[in-house]
DNA sequence: GTAGGGTTAG
């Protein structure tokens, strides 16, 4: 009876639901009132057929309105599963935490809304609630509960949220479940604990692609490029890669800074994956960032106008790789290409493309310019500055002398120089450094000093480091000496450099400084006594003031400068490969100015390209000179 | 009586 008043599906506005009349229509809504109840709930079918959050959400207008029936729970869940699904998180939401009356959510219900919100970046740390709220309902978690509870707690880095999930995992006896366990893997990975992913992986009954992808990445993502290339290897008798694997695979090429094995695994993509893999954007994206990273910008840029669509990402790429092999105009003019419609394909910036920008500047040494683009950064694009805009802006100030207008803009930031520790530093230095160069006296390079250590810094040497050689080139070595004594205190070390180098097939050598542990060094150590000789000769005088602390409480400041890691990976490089082949080096920190200097002459005396990957950037040694116009 | 896992550039 009551029936008479609902209106008919058939009748809702046709452009919400046009389906309805043409294809496929669901069985009439009628019937007599007790075989209702065996049934499913009359409104289930129209879900399949609803294309649109309004459609759906008439469907919950439709089921209110609706008299009691037995699977109206069912119809409750898939609607808030659809709607999710949908988009609407807020109003699923509501239909969870309010449901129909008598009526309690499900398991289901809360999968739903947990899925949708671990997909969202910033609805992540509610679905740990919503997790939280469905364990005081006492719904029970399940095999559909725990990879997306757990993608979250991977995200937002939630170490011990995560822990506890593994323990209900296995109380709950999902642990053999392979959706979890590898969602479980990735958690473990992201929160840096390999070493438990790794156990879980070996330990896993059965795996798929998906988790031997898993580990892969795990291993790339805590610096483990060896293993991770080790895995990639093995995972192939069983199963092919797929654009994830070799997403991983470049990126490890990438990081390890060695050409032949990246160009091999481009190879690999060329030869043994199919079309939809060699076409993908995020995979051409990172052979831009694996060429640039291998010192092959030629070939950077070859991938990029080759790769048949490309988005924001390929530009930045594009423009960092240039920036760090210091082609300031090539960057700057990738920049103005980006943003102008040339192709049809203008994109906007992101903030990743403006450091690259900005970093071109201050490679540059163009203050103007740098201070033009970081305005339209924020006026134009309105990109909200961030520490590491800051730290161009700053480096391109003290570079320049501005040391004043440097400390003005640190003092303006909307953000504090203690936030992150390495960008915060950055800015510190730059200016400490600057203070340094240009004489500014030891009372304001202190008064610097002070405020940066009163920055949270106190814990890392970078500060101390640099107020050393405040003092140093003030010859105040009391100070000195004071400066050496708290970090001892303190227990503050310096991070050791190390340099690694690429000989023959896809072997990397590695080496820390004064390291004596190569099959070859003593052969390493003649070469770098020749080359030593053949320099002072050419009349090099070493400058010592680079190495200023840890080099001295050795009390040998020459002979420790003599033996930094890059020094000997170059000398394995001379001696280890054909006469004018280039050599590849790379090092973890920033290269100091002797080795720098060394490098020039070597590349002049002996008439070898040398190319250097430092922390910042890259160096190209040719003929006597440097690419980064000695500007670093 | 319903459903699913893993990415890029600093």
């Amino acid at each position: 009876m009551h029936r008479h008043h609902h209106t008919s599906p058939h009748s809702w506005p046709s452009p919400s639901l046009p389906a309805l009349s043409s294809t496929s229509p669901p069985p009439p809504l009628s019937s007599t009132n007790g075989s209702a109840h065996a049934h499913a709930h009359p409104l289930l079918p129209y879900l399949d057929l609803a294309h649109s959050s309004i459609q759906l959400k008439q469907i919950h207008a439709q089921a209110l309105k609706f008299p009691p029936h037995p699977h109206l729970l069912l119809l409750h869940s898939r609607l808030i599963h659809s709607i999710s699904l949908s988009g609407d998180l807020l109003y699923s939401l509501r239909l969870l935490l309010h449901p129909f009356p008598l009526l309690l959510p499900t398991s289901f219900s809360f999968n739903s809304l947990i899925r949708s919100f671990s997909r969202s970046p910033s609805l992540k740390p509610l679905s740990l609630q919503l997790y939280l709220q469905m364990l005081l309902l006492s719904l029970s978690p399940d095999n559909h509960t725990f990879p997306f509870v757990l993608k979250s707690c991977a995200f937002l880095s939630s170490s011990s949220f995560g822990s506890q999930l593994h323990s209900h995992i296995v109380k709950l006896g999902f642990s053999s479940d392979i959706y979890i366990l590898n969602s479980l893997g990735h958690f473990y990975s992201s929160c840096g604990k390999l070493s438990l992913a790794r156990q879980l992986f070996d330990g896993m009954p059965l795996r798929n692609r998906v988790s031997w992808n898993i580990m892969i990445d795990g291993c790339v993502m805590c610096g483990e490029y060896e293993t991770a290339l080790e895995l990639f290897r093995d995972m192939q008798s069983q199963f092919s890669p797929d654009a994830y694997t070799m997403q991983s695979a470049l990126c490890a090429c990438a990081a390890l800074g060695a050409l032949s094995l990246g160009m091999w695994a481009h190879a690999f993509v060329l030869r043994k994956c199919d079309a939809s893999v060699q076409n993908d954007v995020l995979i051409n994206n990172s052979l831009i960032d694996l060429y640039s990273k291998c010192g092959d910008i030629v070939m950077a840029r070859r991938v990029f106008d080759e790769m048949p669509q490309r988005d924001v990402t390929s530009w930045n790429a594009l423009i960092l790789g240039l920036t760090m092999h210091g082609q300031v105009e090539d960057s700057l003019l990738a920049f103005v290409q980006m943003i102008s419609d040339v192709e049809g394909d203008k994109l906007r910036p992101n903030s990743i493309t403006f450091i690259g920008v900005l970093s071109a500047c201050n490679h540059g040494g163009l203050v103007t310019e740098g201070q033009k683009y970081f305005r339209s950064m924020v006026d134009e694009f309105g990109i909200k500055p961030q520490l590491e805009h800051y730290g161009c802006m700053v480096d391109i100030l003290s570079r320049a002398g501005h040391i004043e207008e440097a400390l003005e803009l640190v003092k303006n930031m909307n953000c504090k120089p203690d936030v992150v520790y390495g960008e915060a530093f950055l800015i510190w230095r730059s200016i400490l450094d600057a203070c340094c160069k240009r004489n500014a006296g030891v009372e304001f390079s202190e008064a610097v000093a002070q405020r940066a250590l009163e920055s949270e810094l106190v814990a890392t040497s970078g500060v101390y480091v640099l107020l050393s050689k405040v003092y140093a080139s003030a010859n105040r070595w009391n100070e000195v000496g004071l400066v050496r004594r708290l970090m001892s205190e303190e227990g503050i070390k310096k991070e050791p450099g190390c340099s690694s180098i690429e000989i023959g097939d896809g072997i990397v050598h590695e080496f820390v400084a004064g390291d004596s542990s190569h099959p070859k060094s003593k052969e390493i150590y003649e070469k770098l006594n020749e080359v030593e000789c053949k320099l002072v000769m050419a009349g090099y005088v070493p400058d010592s003031s680079q190495a200023p602390l840890v080099a001295e409480v050795d009390g040998v400041k020459c002979e420790s400068l003599r033996r930094h890691s890059e020094r000997l990976a170059i000398a394995f490089g001379l001696i280890s490969t054909k006469p004018g082949m280039t050599i590849r080096v790379l090092k973890n920190l920033r290269i100091c100015r002797d080795c720098h200097e060394i490098a020039k002459l070597i590349s002049k005396l002996y008439c070898r390209e040398i190319v250097v990957r430092d922390r910042a950037r890259f160096h190209h040694f040719r003929d006597g000179s440097c690419s980064c116009m000695d500007y670093w």
